[in-house]
Formats: C-alpha cells, sequence, structure tokens
DNA sequence: GGCTGCGGTAAGCGCTAGCTTACGGTAAGC
DNA sequence: GCTTACCGTAAGCTAGCGCTTACCGCAGCC
C-alpha cells in the first residue's frame, strides 16, 4: 500500500516542484527553499513527507542535509499502473466476451 | 498539465477505491455507493473529480449513469513518470561522468 | 569559548477538501 | 397524470493540510 503514500504525495504542488527539481540532482533544503515561493521549514515538512513515500532520500553533509531521487517510490507507482492497466484491459475483453455470448 | 488533475483526483481513498472498482468493468452511481460508507452525492463528487481529470467516462442509460475507466488519464500518468524517470536518470549519468572527470 | 549558518520540530492559524442533508430535474412504470 | 427510482447540484459544516513564526540542536570557524 506504499504508492498511496506515494500518490498523496505528489498531489500537493509545491511537493511536484520539490520532487522535479531533484530530478535534476541533489539539492540541500536551503537550495530547495530558495526556488520557492515558500519558507524553509515548510520544505522541510514536504521532504519529510516525500521520504516517508520512499520518493527522496537525503545524507547528511557537515549541517546540511542534501536529498535526492530514490526510485524505489517510483517503481511502486509504476508496477500499480501497470497492473491496473492489465487488469482493466483483461475485465474489459471478458466483457467483450461476455457480451458476443449474449448475442448467440 | 492534465498529469496534475490525475494525481490530486488519485490521492483521496475513496476515489482510489471508486476508480479501481470502475477497472472491473462499468457501475452506475448508486451501484458504487452501495459499496461505499459514503453517499450518493459524495460518489457523484468524486466521480466529477475523477472526470475532469480524464480518468472516467460517462454513459447515459435512461435514468442511469453509468461510468467506467477512461485510458487517456492513464496514459498521461504513465508518460509523466517514464519521462521524470529518463530525466533522472540522464541528469544522474551526467553526474557520474563529472564526478570522473574531477578525479583525474 | 562565542558566533554563524544549517536544518528539524512545535504551536498556531486560515483555507480548502470531503462529507452531509436538502432540493430539483428527468426517465420509466402504472 | 402520478409515483418511484435514479442522479446532479447547492449550501453548510468540520477535520485536516499547508503555511508561518518561534524555538532548539548541531557542525564549522574564528
Amino acid at each position: 500500500m506504499a504508492y498511496a503514500d506515494a500518490l498523496t504525495a505528489l498531489a500537493d504542488p509545491t511537493r511536484r516542484t520539490v520532487f522535479e527539481t531533484l530530478r535534476e540532482g541533489p539539492r540541500s533544503v536551503g537550495e530547495l527553499a530558495r526556488g520557492l515561493p515558500v519558507s524553509r521549514p515548510a520544505v522541510s515538512q514536504h521532504l519529510r513527507v516525500l521520504k516517508r513515500a520512499g520518493l527522496v532520500r537525503e545524507r547528511h553533509v557537515g549541517t546540511r542535509n542534501y536529498y535526492s531521487v530514490d526510485g524505489e517510490g517510483l517503481v511502486e507507482l509504476r508496477d500499480y499502473f501497470e497492473r491496473f492497466w492489465d487488469e482493466a484491459l483483461a475485465a474489459f475483453k471478458n466483457a467483450a466476451e461476455r457480451e458476443e455470448g449474449e448475442d448467440e
């Protein structure tokens, strides 16, 4: 059920911006906050949510805290959509076959 | 930017349940509401959000309103994550090459 | 040691999302 | 026509989310 956390995490626009910025490479909290219209603590809270969703990782360097993209959350999301797509297609196929059976 | 609507749409647990139920095949609003702990108008509102996100379609039959999965929204989401993944990989590769250059 | 810059956390606040009830509108059956 | 079942929308309420300010801890530097 971890894909649920990832979905709610990426639902917020600010969090999406943070995530998409991190895609370009690791960033410190301050660096991220400077490019955003919100305060640094707000960014900190967003990063916590993203981390809990398995979408980002953190690495301490001195007093700085560098965040980067974690592929695990992305993989879970991709798998979720893929499975969804497969089952939806299967159901569609079943329905089509049933309708064909009714016509006879 | 339609993937944003799809993400916020799928962030809500009730809406996810509705969407996953629809994966099994078309359902009327009443049928969906019966299997959920919320009222029928609530389901109606959720369906409106899902429709705006391009995730579901509706088809009127008499006084009933049948909803089914629309693949368009799913495709947009898949493309978004795919592009994200590609760019993240490219950035990672660039960073690795830069580090290699610094070592020399 | 003191100072500075870094960042996580707590407390509090406003606003929006999701829910409910109440209503109106339409199609089918008598 | 009347009634019934279906559904969408409006209005209103509440819980929670995202934000801010204030505070604290920690690492580096003088």
